[in-house]
DNA sequence: CTTGGTGCAAACGTTTTGCAGTATC
DNA sequence: GATACTGCAAAACGTTTGCACCAAG
């Protein structure tokens, strides 16, 4: 709970330095991001509503995209078209890497930054000032190899 | 001409291969696919409805799919959450790399594949088998650069 | 005549928006 | 009382699906 405090004091800040408040729906609906990851808009609605049963479902999406804007949370789209939300815990800019189980649908992340070589590379060769970068493994997870590993 | 019909060649036997055909308006979709990349289903629609005023919007995405099912296109989702068709040149079956401009928006390609030695270090650390990986990296293109330099 | 493919329109799931009402300063 | 924020419902968006029709072997 003390992280949670701490996180949620420093949200508080940042929106007010921008302008904004953190209202109680806010404060819900961050607090649901501190305790899971990668959750989409959906899943955040029904979490909020077991905590707060009158919040509506565009105020989730507004809030995820004010938080998204001022960078508080990293917003991930996979090849489902759905997106999902992350608390941005590191200073750093950068998007964290994930690993998407193919078999399971887990999804975990790397947080150690592996492109930095690669990125000097890409803007010698092309001229191409990088900003930013997504970077998803498709794959199978250490659980589900394990379970087929047996099998096959 | 040579190459769209050398290209237009192999799908047609890829297809045939599988228990598919070349229909005429698979065929329209397949050019178009040769003469532009990255295009989204509604561009895509847009191209054909010029060469044959006929065809369905549903025969656009279910062509899409069965291409992309056979490997025979690329389908990639950057975060506007729309999704892309590339002709899979590359015998090698992995997702080209890609440079999306925040400015014009303009995608660029890179085909070498260089997050070889990143996967076998991931592998290793996370226990995880990769099979495929998306890479987007966000940034100001060549042509941008040079319009602001001189402003900024 | 059977099978696979098509066009259309309707349905779908996610996200956005208009608007009237609420809370806060 | 002005401003930012909310909830609801409707709309918008890309995509998928049901179905009747068509084409080809």
């Amino acid at each position: 709970m003390e992280k949670t405090g701490m996180a949620i004091q420093v949200i508080k800040e940042k929106l007010y330095q921008s302008g904004f408040k953190l209202t109680p729906q806010r404060e819900i609906i961050v607090k649901v991001l501190i305790e899971k990851e990668h959750l989409s808009a959906e899943e955040i609605y029904m979490a909020v509503r077991a905590k707060h049963s009158g919040i509506g479902l565009a105020t989730v999406y507004r809030t995820v995209e004010l938080l998204t804007d001022l960078k508080l949370i990293n917003k991930i789209t996979f090849q489902d078209g759905i997106a999902r939300y992350d608390l941005n815990h590191n200073e750093h800019h950068h998007q964290p890497h994930y690993l998407l189980c193919l078999n399971c649908g887990k999804i975990d992340e790397v947080e150690q930054d592996m492109l930095i070589d690669i990125e000097k590379e890409i803007e010698k060769n092309h001229q191409f000032k990088i900003k930013d970068h997504r970077l998803t493994f498709h794959g199978i997870c250490q659980d589900c190899l394990k379970k087929t590993d047996s099998n096959q």
